[in-house]
DNA sequence: CGCTGGTGAGAGAGCGCTCTCTCAACATCG
DNA sequence: CGATGTTGAGAGAGCGCTCTCTCACCAGCG
């Protein structure tokens, strides 16, 4: 088992069966699993196996299964921010633990520039992949329609643009946001803004309808400021509604992150936060527990997220049926901001 | 090219080629181009390609090429706070980058449970990538060990631990760090503190040897706190060294995100950064630019990091040696926070 | 005892691709 | 004019695997 003498080559089934006396056919079934092997013979194989470190080779396999064990998981590249703040760290981590019970790998592709874009396309088309999930979609994305026609299972989360319709799994943002408003009401807020997200997604579009709905219902005055879902921009948002509004007195942020922005610019305005100001935010991620004052914030259940995105995807490439779009709940967390 | 038809296929090269009017064996010269072909044999296999949309399939290609042209970059899993800001997508943008000019592609895989880290050595094995990248090491890491024995290329960052040895590209933290802390000598500052990184880390261990070094050069007494190099960490960290020494007028953070939290607890403690503490970070990512006050710091090529560990992954797998390891050069940054 | 049915296992045909080997066609030279 | 390159292109052998097809073997039955 010298990895460095020059003849080496990995075992193939063949070494397998030799060792173990057996034709490759029934190595093959052994390793697979694919039918049923007399217990002498498996494990002579089993112990052919153990004894060559044999691994399958994938290559050899997918060629005539036609599978790879794999699902892609495809991100943004401009997360940098959104990456690291929990939501995306814990998407994958929902989607690693649904594949680990099929024994399946998750590669996490960046969809950066065009020819990044293009290479994905080419990836997936090339058979790398049973199965795509993309993470984030806005309105003018490209991928959606370029992945659509590789014959490969494409899901999204949220919900896709335009003309390509793709199955998804998203959550119940409308409702989420509506918990938020309506909770702000109840606790006898009257001047309540909301820092919107990008109206180019559907998590920002969605949130920001909800919270329209809700106070046109309560005959309040919207007060919106739209930002990026990053601190930075929750930040500058806040700020402009205090100059266009100073006597806001409850504020629904559509992501922690902004909501963490809102909190500084609040403070640095003087404002006391929950007493002058009460503050709902989106997520529940990390950064909601540990803010300060910590968040009362929409949870959503983003783990779940990334495991019903896989289980979709999923029964997509055996060749069942999507079913019905999946939207999964959320629910409001009373932290200490509102 | 009815992608819904129960009947349809991928097309093969040998489509290809018969619909081009050639040999397989052409089509295959043209389609990788490996062989010269005149010229009108080729555009007549290139309009077929376009034609029929046909892309090789990469199971055919990799089962008698032995290569994939893909490059794993693994991730550890904990890395929803380490490192996060920036510090990973910086480093993806770099491999990408430098992956682009020969057309292969990144797939990042993170490393999660011990499962999961069975699973990414079996991918690995089994032939799915060219070779491997360890985007963070730490010392009971089992991943270096698990990977070294595969026959895939396997390099990492700063360095490895214990009996593996594996390529590495690192960047000076040492260098970088007793830059830092002479700066801070140089400014007039008597009592230097260090919020030190993990132990178990090479860049924790290094930075803070340098920080020691350049100390007891100054006879001055050392005075550390260990952290995990996230704001929280940090925060608390320069609370304790508070705590032991309230004279403190220097800071070293070993990362950006430990300074931003140092600048917090200072702040806190009601002293004045830099007048009554002058703070430097390490890394220079953008939270550095966007603290208040901005945090001077030392600068690592984050980008430069990720193309040199794909370079050197690369000639490995084109059977070239690794050649000495490779140290990137750190620089001070100056702002205001020191 | 011959026939059927069930079971375990081998033979062998590919999956789609690359690459060596071979050869035809033509130009070049002694 | 035959021997010798030189070039372009086809034939065909696998790469390592799965899976169908086939068959040997044995129990159970009339």
């Amino acid at each position: 088992m010298d990895l460095t003498a020059p003849e080496w080559h990995r075992p193939t089934l063949e070494d397998v069966a030799r060792r173990a006396g057996v034709s490759r056919a029934t190595a093959s079934r052994v390793v697979s699993g694919s039918h049923p092997v007399s217990e002498r013979r498996r494990s002579a194989v089993l112990r052919a196996v153990a004894d060559l470190q044999y691994v399958p080779n994938q290559a050899g396999r997918s060629l005539v299964s036609r599978r790879t064990g794999s699902y892609a998981l495809v991100l943004p590249e401009g997360m940098g921010q959104v990456f690291s703040e929990g939501f995306f760290p814990t998407l994958i981590r929902g989607a690693t633990a649904e594949l680990e019970e099929s024994d399946e790998q998750l590669v996490i592709l960046l969809a950066g520039s065009a020819a990044g874009r293009r290479r994905i396309e080419q990836f997936v088309r090339g058979g790398h992949v049973d199965g795509v999930v993309l993470a984030s979609v806005h309105d003018r994305d490209p991928l959606p329609g370029l992945l659509a026609g590789t014959g490969v299972p494409v899901v999204c989360c949220e919900r896709a643009y335009g003309d390509v319709q793709l199955p998804c799994v998203g959550v119940d943002n409308a409702g989420g946001a509506a918990a938020a408003v309506r909770y702000l009401k109840r606790i006898g807020r009257t001047r309540i803004a909301t820092v919107a997200g990008p109206s180019s997604t559907p998590a920002g579009q969605d949130r920001l309808g909800a919270y329209l709905r809700e106070t046109v219902r309560g005959h309040r005055r919207p007060l919106v400021a739209e930002a990026d879902f990053t601190v930075e921009g929750g930040r500058a948002a806040t700020a402009r509604l205090l100059a266009e509004e100073p006597r806001i007195d409850g504020l629904f942020a559509a992501s922690d992150l902004m909501a963490v922005g809102a909190l500084e610019a609040l403070r640095r305005a003087g404002r006391r936060v929950p007493e002058d100001v009460a503050v709902v935010g989106f997520d529940d991620v990390d950064c909601a527990r540990t803010a300060e004052p910590a968040l009362t914030t929409v949870h959503q259940p983003i783990e779940q997220l990334g495991r019903q995105l896989v289980r979709l995807v999923q029964r997509l490439a055996a060749g069942e049926e999507a079913g019905p779009a999946l939207v999964l709940p959320t629910a409001l967390v009373l932290r200490d901001s509102a």
